[in-house]
DNA sequence: AGTAAAATATTAAAAAGGCAACGATTCGCG
DNA sequence: CGCGAATCGTTGCCTTTTTAATATTTTACT
């Protein structure tokens, strides 16, 4: 009788402990599935994004996907090196490069959007009970920089 | 007429997308708030697990926070030399390592703590429309093995 | 125009993380 | 009991991320 099985939880968890761990979830198991593409996580986020269509520069990524600066440099570096992306000047800010998707990018973005697919349907099961637009709107706050 | 300035958003996000970009906000923002107390994000959450008391074993951290096992050694190496826990034989189970927290752990829990329930206030702002017991057992279901 | 300040991307060095493999212990089943 | 399989934590090795510093270009102000 010390404990009913079911229903209380012992701990009320924080919604920030709820998030991360939601997060290493969903990170984990998607890099199990996208792991035949031969494509991380992050990579897969940055084809997403660029699979937009017109480039985008190395800041704008950063601040899109709350990536750090350098370990976008070198995530491009190794995706050039895969010959999924391709760095072009910015006719207009000779400091900026943007990333634009190769035609192989544009492919193994296209697959991977399929993955992410799957992993939509297995989500919008788990929050079933509550308002999707609201909770996506909700998430992009979230996603947005928090103060400071 | 392009584009009305601030109605739908051009590219519908993904929960995926949204998940990993609200925890990485969080976890940045975080982070930040955390350097003073000299505790890094998962690091917090190890002490905040553990100050549930009792102690932990290697393997229920790693589940429970979704966190590798060679990665959580490590994190104990580190956070045993800034005396914040300690290891301790099972009883029951030589194989097993139970982690528990010493004194300045506690304490250093506890003003963690504080920090999250501030980032709590800055969440639920966010989420206000939502149910949160709802928005709370839906991540707790993210949380936990998605398939597989 | 000229110059200080800010912005952009990169690099180098250090820290952290992940995968594979390993000893040690326990479990299961004959 | 005994022996193979599974579990637990750790370690080595390599990849990736982070932090600090740098070169280059643009912006802003005088």
């Amino acid at each position: 009788m010390d404990r009913p099985p079911d229903s209380a939880d012992p701990a009320p968890e924080t919604l920030t402990e709820l998030i991360l761990r939601a997060s290493a979830q969903v990170s984990s198991t998607l890099g199990i599935r996208l792991k035949p593409l031969r494509v991380q996580v992050d990579e897969m986020r940055v084809l997403h994004a660029l699979s937009a269509g017109g480039g985008m520069s190395m800041t704008e990524l950063s601040e899109a996907l709350v990536i750090g600066g350098p370990t976008l440099t070198r995530m491009a570096d190794r995706l050039v090196s895969e010959n999924l992306v391709y760095r072009a000047p910015d006719p207009h800010d000779r400091r900026r490069v943007r990333l634009h998707l190769t035609e192989a990018g544009e492919t193994c973005a296209a697959e991977a959007a399929e993955i992410v697919a799957d992993m939509q349907q297995l989500l919008t099961a788990r929050f079933a009970e509550l308002d999707l637009d609201d909770l996506s709107s909700a998430l992009a706050r979230t996603a947005s920089p928090l103060q400071d």
